[in-house]
DNA sequence: ATTTGAATAT
DNA sequence: CATATTCAAA
């Protein structure tokens, strides 16, 4: 397989050894096409009719950029069938019949485009556009193999020329003739298109679209730390020129009119530009992740606004695939160690800054303090008197943790933490009320309170969900959290006999407990008891509807 | 000098 | 709102 991400870097050239599956019965057309097609440095792998194709493709799908596929009225149907098998691949369609329903099945069934016989060397030429078109505007995760290395490269090309504020060696990009597919992102977004589904992307960054700053343009040279990390979408005037420059000249179509649209800088001009990476990163330890980033423009086909896409600072979009990386990283780290930093390495997204991943842990962390007290108070309502600040010796006073996974639960099950995948589309809240947390494996939770302390010395480590509610303590209520005093004494008054009766002898000493509230009340985020095993939802809605809570909110489950 | 987390701004 | 930016503190 020539495409890994490193074969990437190595394709300076780009469009040369592109391969090039060639699907055509008319055995003379198809060996001239073939001829054309490597003068013009592409790969080409001829098959006469699609089932040998098709499974070319299933064996090695890697193998293939783009497909050009003959068809007629004869065989239609068989070529109908490779388009719809081999949707990963680029596939352009060519006729020596021009007839409109063939053509519209064709591109309905995902054709890239119909060309009619004989090509047109240029059209011939510029098929590489189509790989770079569906490199970009793929959603990561139905990206064909073949396609990934295509989308890094281009993606490493245009950060570097936009970092350098020159265009790299022999590659360059023009998009300007790409159709606006992106014009209705958001519309693709809440209701994926069937074609062309616009799945989610890693770090999406929106521009804001206000371009009226030209001023801006000269004195953007603010300095400042953050501006480094920007600095591939905090262009200055000059900048500017060489970004267009970019976007010109492929190898031979200098034609086609670049956009040069010197600025116009107006209003509700908007564009985007769009980092993503890969998300295969699978649970466990598995950090396995490189990651690709992309860089998906709008198009700027239509009207005045142009490309200039990445002039202020982009605007970070979560997508719950970028959230994912964001928590599978907390979870890596363990909740206390998971600091911005951190975060930011593990997940290996590129684009993305330290800031943005702090202010989306901002937001985590927020979400995880209100979120669990909520639970918290429907395992234990209080009855009567919210105002009442005392806890209940039967309430628990400690919080399980907001984390910390059962490790016999399937990763899949680890989601609720920000709630389970939904679509993105759908505008909902990823993370809106979860009846659990994201548990993560317990190896990646550290708790360590004490050097010498051994965690389980705490609580009592797996119990059912029954046991737990009587013995481990949580927090009383949200309004509590945050009262040192009140939690630091509230835990040591009654953390000793809310402790198993087992677990007497361990109980560690007033320093190590002074230690351990210190720490958790610094770190209020944490969660405290170790060793817990989560109770399951079942268990949980068994607990509750045993204390006579029977009516759950849907949306909370 | 950097980084963090919270507060505040957009 | 969700993110970004700012700010005080470590």
């Amino acid at each position: 397989m020539v495409c890994t991400a490193n074969d990437l870097l190595g394709w300076t050239d780009f469009p040369k050894g592109l391969r090039v599956l060639l699907l055509d019965e008319d055995s003379s057309s198809a060996a001239e096409l073939r001829l054309k097609l490597e003068e013009m440095n592409y790969i080409v792998s001829m098959f006469c009719d699609e089932d040998e194709a098709l499974t070319a493709i299933s064996d090695k799908p890697e193998s293939f950029h783009v497909a050009i596929v003959e068809v007629s009225t004869r065989n239609s149907h068989g070529r109908f069938k490779f388009l719809e098998v081999a949707t990963d691949l680029p596939t352009i369609m060519t006729s020596n019949t021009q007839c409109l329903t063939t053509m519209m099945k064709c591109i309905t069934l995902g054709a890239v485009e119909f060309l009619l016989k004989p090509l047109s060397d240029d059209k011939l030429r510029n098929i590489w556009q189509h790989v770079v078109h569906k490199a970009f505007n793929a959603g990561g995760k139905d990206l064909s193999e073949s396609l990934k290395p295509v989308k890094e490269s281009m993606v490493s090309m245009l950060r570097l020329q936009l970092e350098n504020g020159e265009p790299m060696s022999g590659i360059s990009v023009k998009e300007e003739h790409e159709t606006a597919v992106e014009e209705n992102k958001e519309e693709h977004d809440k209701y994926p298109a069937p074609p062309t589904p616009q799945l989610e992307q890693g770090v999406r960054l929106v521009d804001d679209g206000d371009c009226q700053d030209q001023i801006n343009c000269l004195t953007e040279k603010e300095g400042g730390d953050q501006d480094g990390e920007y600095k591939s979408v905090d262009t200055t005037c000059e900048n500017l020129d060489a970004e267009t420059t970019v976007w010109e000249i492929p190898p031979q179509i200098s034609e086609e009119a670049v956009i040069k649209d010197e600025d116009e800088s107006l209003d509700g001009c908007k564009s985007e530009s769009n980092v993503s990476s890969r998300l295969e990163n699978k649970d466990g330890p598995s950090d396995s992740g490189g990651d690709a980033a992309n860089l998906n423009k709008a198009s700027g086909v239509r009207n005045s606004c142009g490309n200039k896409a990445n002039r202020k600072k982009m605007k970070v979009d979560w997508t719950p695939e970028l959230h994912k990386k964001f928590v599978q990283a907390v979870d890596k780290l363990g909740v206390d160690q998971a600091i911005p930093s951190r975060i930011l390495e593990l997940m290996k997204v590129d684009g993305l800054t330290r800031h943005n991943v702090a202010s989306h842990l901002q937001k985590y962390r927020m979400q995880r303090r209100h979120i669990l007290p909520k639970e918290v108070e429907r395992r234990w309502p209080h009855p009567r008197d919210p105002s009442q600040r005392s806890y209940h010796p039967h309430k628990p006073v400690m919080a399980f943790p907001p984390y910390h996974s059962n490790p016999t639960l399937p990763a899949a099950q680890v989601y609720p933490a920000w709630g389970p995948p939904r679509s993105y589309a759908s505008g909902v809240q990823m993370w809106g009320p979860a009846f659990y947390p994201p548990w993560q494996p317990t190896e990646s939770w550290h708790w360590k309170p004490y050097p010498g302390m051994h965690a389980d010395a705490w609580g009592c480590p797996v119990m059912p969900p029954a046991a737990i509610s009587r013995t481990i303590s949580v927090f009383p209520s949200s309004k509590y959290i945050g009262n040192a005093n009140g939690f630091n004494n509230a835990y040591a008054t009654h953390s000793s006999y809310t402790m198993p009766p087992s677990s007497v002898d361990l109980q560690p000493a007033d320093e190590v407990i002074d230690k351990v509230v210190k720490e958790a009340i610094n770190k209020r985020w944490l969660p405290l008891p170790i060793g817990l095993k989560p109770p399951s939802t079942d268990s949980v809605l068994t607990e509750l509807s045993r204390q006579g809570i029977s009516t759950i909110p849907p949306h909370l489950i």
